[in-house]
DNA sequence: AAAGGCGATTGACCAAGATCAATTTTGGCG
DNA sequence: CGCCAAAATTGATCTTGGTCAATCGCCTTT
């Protein structure tokens, strides 16, 4: 929940031994520039449901996750959630032109993040073409899925609303680490109903529906996708 | 509907003279690069209902406003519609990192662009880090406001989303021509209803219900805002 | 000036999903 | 191993917004 204590690590990492080094900002920088990248960035964990950073914050740095999985989200005066995206290992976190956060980020689960201070980074920027090149790339690929989602939020049922989040999910995953037997889900059904613009009991009773139809099986942490042609075609609909 | 013959303007225009030469894309360009710019945009007229791009079109241009509206939807199979923005002038359209059109874009009215070829224009940003900088700003802003309309699709209730867009286009374009008595709506009932994630008649039936409350006059083309306050209020909720 | 047509409005009714309220399941922990 | 707390599920009922169906009003066209 609040911020509390989070280990640093010494710089005892390169960064082309980085999990995400192919995926993440990073993968614009050629070996010299990589070796000058190391000083920039620190590891920083964070536990089950603390914020690594809020809405409305000042922003000081910039985070490129490394591992776990990550709520982002924006709330209303009253409470009201809308988790606008999960952040996976090679998403890059931070930034905006207000100088401020416009939305929170939780960590689900243990997190570990390459942190990058705000003005070095911008510095590093500076003379770096190439990264910037990839900095606006991933901002568009966010603005083209942001856009699947306003979609998904505004004119699908509900049914195809999960429909869609399982299969996108599993589709993410599988990028990330290939063939999957089951489907892991690290976020609570809460979570999965923010994401969604449901309530939790909708969510929960359209899992149900899909296993009662033999789509699905709901294990621990998770579901299998016993017929993923089903549930394709009720996302698509 | 269809995009027919429309009329393209000898270059006989100066870049310097643009009517959003301050806040669109060149705006990070200095003269000598302006003079230079100036022969890669033309001018393009498109009449009311016309398609200026469609979604998975490939992606040949890039747009940038300069007069009229335009609005910018995805459409599912089955015809439901969702508007993903309305681009007004100084935005600027088509990027994208898959070569393709994620949203489609109509005229509604009269709407003049200066189209810019893809590859001239990447060769064009190329050496110029400053405009790049310049659309990953742009790109970087789209992307809040995105996050911020999904909020309010998943999130808010139909009044609500009903004032909130009538202060938010009040205040897009207050920012464009500065005061306004009246707030013109270009836009059909049912561009609002496929933007707000609602059916035509609901929106139709919190206009009227704004007005018998005193907050806002339904007049021909807008409405006025009457009551500021209270459509904030219910607004923000 | 009359007519036609399209977009907007209004009303009656309906249904998807929300809300309220128990249970049940699960996992952590003593 | 058994208890407690949190999360998830399930059921009953309600509400918001959608659907279906006229009707209205305004603008254009002849």
């Amino acid at each position: 929940m609040k911020p509390s204590v989070v280990a640093i690590e010494p710089n005892g990492y390169f960064c082309s031994d980085c999990a995400v080094r192919g995926s993440a900002v990073c993968s614009s920088l050629d070996a010299a520039e990589l070796r000058e990248f190391e000083h920039l960035g620190r590891h920083v964990h964070f536990t089950a449901g603390e914020t690594v950073f809020s809405e409305e914050d000042i922003t000081t740095s910039f985070y490129n996750v490394l591992d776990g999985v990550m709520r982002l989200y924006k709330l209303l005066p009253d409470g009201r959630r809308q988790i606008v995206g999960f952040a996976l290992p090679g998403d890059f976190l931070g930034m905006n032109i207000s100088g401020r956060h416009n939305f929170s980020a939780d960590a689900i689960g243990a997190v570990t993040v390459c942190q990058f201070a705000k003005v070095p980074f911008g510095r590093f920027i500076e003379d770096r073409p190439q990264l910037l090149r990839r900095i606006n790339e991933l901002a568009i690929r966010e603005l083209s899925q942001a856009r699947d989602h306003m979609v998904l939020l505004g004119r699908r049922s509900a049914d195809e609303k999960v429909a869609t989040f399982l299969l996108g999910w599993r589709q993410r995953l599988l990028a990330l680490r290939g063939s999957l037997d089951t489907v892991p889900l690290p976020m609570s059904r809460q979570d999965i109903a923010d994401y969604l613009g449901l309530t939790i009991e909708t969510v929960s009773r359209t899992f149900t529906k899909l296993e009662r139809h033999g789509a699905i099986e709901i294990i621990y942490g998770g579901i299998r996708l016993l017929d993923p042609a089903r549930v394709e075609a009720l996302a698509a609909a």
